[in-house]
DNA sequence: CATGAATGAGGATTCATTCAT
DNA sequence: GATGAATGAATCCTCATTCAT
């Protein structure tokens, strides 16, 4: 029986390892307790006690993963870009020509994007906060490394076009801005859309008119 | 005849005038005072007090012009959506060809936006705020309504574009989004740059860019 | 024509007792609106703007008359006390026989409660102020003293009766209080219901029955 | 067998018990130190602080067992309700003669009213608001059904007396709210006096008054 | 470890009162 | 005298955080 063998399995002597990673999936759970409470509410009203309600556990276990409110945030911010770099850490050194993967790049952002939904809002309102240099240096800083870091990256890819001719002699910093800035505004127009089918046909377009003014 | 004169001379103890236009000014400056705090400190965390001590006033005399702090979100988020209706209004009438009219049209954006400085923080709360649904239906129509408005003029310019041939043919609500999702993105990019000199030298870039993504 | 006399009609000389008058007619205007207010809404809640409102004067007017709130209570618990008094003054010294003066005097005070109406209820809230010793001293015996002259009344009626064997013998200060208490409690009784018709029946009935208690 | 009963003696964690005990022992508690408070400063003046302070409890311990002030009104009202209407529930069935259990009523009721003491005031404010409509509908009934019920008993017990014949026929309707009106006037009186020795005469002579107004 | 009852700092809002016009 | 805009003390209520069990 099913059972008798769950309650039979192996249990590991080493409980430090487990209960490390107990930590981590308790701590998993509640952040995406979070994400989802925050992104319906807000993040100032979004309160510790939904968060542990919608994670199944008590007010005062939030407290043993989380020091503060304000470590949520930054767990959630750092979650998010976290996520989102890995994701594209294998796009950037795969083996596609520099106008295949810029389409990659988009195509795989705005994907990416879009089923994060509402908690697009959550990131918008965290980096809000970051941008007003709520979190004096550090936060700041990390959204601001991720961006560069993502920047310097997509550089990299143009340079590449340029040098075998795919793309066009330009400022290759305010195009990568430019592509990052239409990414960023695309999600907020779904946001304020909604609407699927009409976003998946504006996505092609729109990169397709991106493309075309950097083409050679 | 001199006495008829006086009479029709005589200005009347008619304050309603002058204290309608008071109430106004009085408004303005308490919005003006909340857009710095709000800008600040962000919707939840700036309080009433700091508003009315930015604005020289009383606590409870900002309450004689607001129902409530959610009016005064709205209040502001009406002046910034007026405000760019209105710069825009004439450009999309002005007599120049479609290219230049676009060109324009991002320029003043962009101009604008750089201008609101911090207050693009607080828009950007506040229609968060509306997306997540929180003003339900209201506020949500209100800038969905003059993003579709938005949206619709240019659809025009690059219909009066493509028929005079100085654009390709494309999905014209595609390429309408596009064009707003650069915007609000490169908004967002300036917010976490704050360099003016190298944010100038991107939106050239991200004219130059679009333009020729559009171009025949 | 009228209007032509109204403009010319006499206007005395001596302003004192004028603006004496007026003011007085204004003080009697802002008790009434109070009363009418406060009846409605209660003692605290009622405010004084609301109060300017219904007298149809500015709310920095109120204060030419009354200093505070609390003389505008104090003001109509005077009023109150005063109209019942002089009410009654005339019938104690009336030339009927005791019980006839008591009958009457029983009607009348719940002829003049009915009347009262909603402004009942202020009073028992005044009066429940007075009872809990808010108005340290002053107020509490006003009230006091005004049921006690009233009390020392009805047992000389009483006493009368006794005399001239139309009572039977018994406490007078006990059945004094319990012709107040009756009277009181009337008036609760008939806030409670509402109803003008059943009211008068009870009244009756109560009267009877409170005369054949004490009859010899 | 030793250890099936000692399973079955063994006490489930099942706290639920308990703790139900202990928040209605809370609840108690804190409604007591409200009708302090209230009794005291009445129901507006008397602070949520002062309320909390006088329950040895922090403030925001009374929200966690009360929503709002009105909630507390609302309990407290509901409290004096039921513990009159338990107080005559055994009186009204008990097996004595009409005449010996009005007497009894009188008795009980006016010994009860003594011992709420101050409660009383707030009992009158409470149920001023009621006849005010403040709590539109739902208050207002609730006071009015329990007086009709409580008239309606007294309506059969004088009903009962009348077919014995030891009351004399009458307007039953009258005489039962005539016995109402004498208890909360009684009850006021003694707030107005609070002269224990002097009440109790008081008492003794209105009862008498009474029974003698509606004996055969 | 988990829990949730208890807490009080903090903030929105009300309203009696003042005072310049 | 009359007015109502301005004021801030006062108060209800919320919610992050603590801590005893």
């Amino acid at each position: 029986m099913v059972v008798f063998e769950e309650v039979n399995m192996y249990i590991p002597t080493d409980w430090s390892v487990n209960t490390q990673i107990n930590r981590m999936d308790k701590r998993t759970q509640i952040i995406e307790a979070a994400i989802k409470v925050f992104a319906q509410k807000g993040l100032e009203r979004g309160k510790i006690a939904d968060i542990a309600k919608e994670a199944g556990i008590g007010k005062g276990t939030v407290y043993e993963y989380f020091r503060s409110k304000e470590e949520i945030f930054s767990a959630i911010e750092q979650a998010v870009m976290g996520e989102m770099s890995t994701a594209f850490e294998e796009l950037f050194v795969s083996d596609i020509s520099p106008t295949e993967k810029l389409i990659a790049l988009m195509e795989e952002s705005l994907e990416m994007m879009l089923q994060m939904g509402d908690a697009l809002l959550i990131v918008t309102e965290i980096w809000a906060q970051a941008a007003r240099g709520f979190w004096h240096g550090h936060s700041t800083t990390a959204l601001a490394t991720m961006y560069d870091d993502f920047r310097e990256k997509i550089v990299a890819i143009l340079k590449d076009g340029i040098v075998c001719g795919e793309f066009r002699s330009m400022s290759k910093d305010g195009v990568a801005t430019l592509l990052m800035a239409f990414m960023d505004g695309l999600a907020w127009q779904y946001m304020l859309m909604k609407d699927e089918n009409r976003f998946e046909k504006i996505k092609q377009e729109a990169i397709r008119s991106f493309m075309k003014g950097i083409e050679k």
